[in-house]
DNA sequence: TCTGGGGTCCTAGGACCC
DNA sequence: TCTGGGGTCCTAGGACCC
């Protein structure tokens, strides 16, 4: 068989707001902020914003207020989930019509394992594929790992295609700050810089002694690592195991009242119950999380006496997993989550 | 910048056991 | 008994990603 091993790694452009578009035509070439109930005046934060909105400087995260006071014209819609899910699973289906092992990676983005000669070609074909069946432009990184794959579809956006390999890392990656890897994030940039560690270059010259020293014995030589441009080359086509099931629900106004606090732990116990029982396999442990005002995040758990689906008992022991927390600042959070066994 | 919701993985301290 | 060292489990928190 000729040809080599490439990874792909294939990203629909501003998903959420491309969905939203498509369906509603007269918002092409709007700024258009996708995100929480649609109401800026609420809680909620920027799922996605169209490129016309990122002029205005609003991107994904950002709280509605602030999108608002940045772009007062700006179309915000409410995040409607399972259209997004109907396109997400129209994209992977195309992506697999492909002689590839591809996986997903989210909704909007994928991985797929190719033994081709041209993969700039079979990126084209696939960029075609994708907007004849979804409507969406996406975009394709080509890479000789993971990592690379990742990184170049976003020199590839929007709508375009970029190759990332050992032959150019160097000369693309070395004068970028560490976070433009992937997996090094505001924090870890912040500790690398007071090292000394400006630029990926500067990362990946450091001692892997005193990285670990400085960043945990597995952490700290793993960023390196990504700073040589380092990744998995595998890419699996296994279904999805999930580790847990989570619910959590930030309220308009805080609660301070204790029963009030109590009924919706239960409520949302019983949410993650009814996901455990679709998943097929017992919780191990229940968790809650409670954020408290201002955003002081604060979570307790238990391992169960014997693993359970019963809604029942996962409802009790969150319920008693609430009890552990003190109860003395309104609360603007609450979270339970089920973790299964591992493996 | 008054900060969603759903996930994953790593770290670290203490308990407990041999 | 003034107390070693390793392994594993439990728990809380942090960082990152989409």
């Amino acid at each position: 068989m000729s040809g080599r091993d490439w990874v792909l790694h294939v990203d629909l452009d501003q998903f959420i707001a491309a969905v939203e578009m498509a369906r509603r035509p007269e918002l092409r070439g709007r700024p258009v902020v996708v995100g929480g109930s649609g109401d800026p005046t609420q809680r909620g934060v920027v799922a996605t914003a169209s490129y016309e909105a990122r002029e205005f400087g609003i991107q994904s995260g950002m709280p509605l207020r602030t999108a608002a006071k940045r772009c007062p014209e700006a179309v915000f819609l409410p995040s409607d989930p399972p259209a997004y899910q109907r396109v997400s699973d129209q994209f992977m289906a195309t992506l697999r019509r492909f002689p590839v092992v591809v996986e997903e990676l989210g909704w909007d983005e994928a991985f797929l394992g190719a033994h081709i000669d041209d993969p700039e070609a079979m990126a084209a074909e696939i960029r075609e594929a994708v907007r004849g069946a979804t409507g969406l432009s996406c975009s394709v990184g080509i890479g000789d790992n993971k990592l690379r794959a990742k990184l170049a579809t976003g020199f590839a956006k929007p709508a375009g295609t970029y190759r990332l390999t050992r032959d150019n890392w160097a000369a693309v990656m070395a004068e970028r700050p560490t976070d433009a890897l992937w997996g090094i994030g505001s924090k870890t940039a912040k500790r690398l810089a007071e090292a000394g560690l400006l630029t990926v270059a500067q990362l990946a010259r450091a001692d892997p002694d005193e990285l670990a020293a400085r960043l945990g014995p597995v952490q700290g030589p793993w960023y390196r690592m990504l700073a040589l441009g380092a990744g998995d080359t595998e890419v699996s086509g296994a279904p999805y195991v999930p580790r847990s099931r989570s619910r959590e629900i930030t309220f308009q106004h805080d609660l301070t009242d204790r029963s009030e606090i109590g009924e919706h732990v239960a409520t949302l116990a019983r949410r993650v119950a009814q996901d455990v029982a679709t998943e097929g396999r017992p919780a191990q442990r229940v968790a809650v999380k409670v954020r408290y005002a201002p955003f002081l995040t604060q979570t307790h758990s238990v391992t169960l006496p014997t693993p359970t689906s019963d809604p029942a008992e996962i409802e009790r022991a969150a319920l008693a997993v609430l009890e552990l927390f003190e109860h003395d600042r309104p609360v603007r959070l609450l979270g339970v989550r089920a973790e299964f066994r591992e493996t």
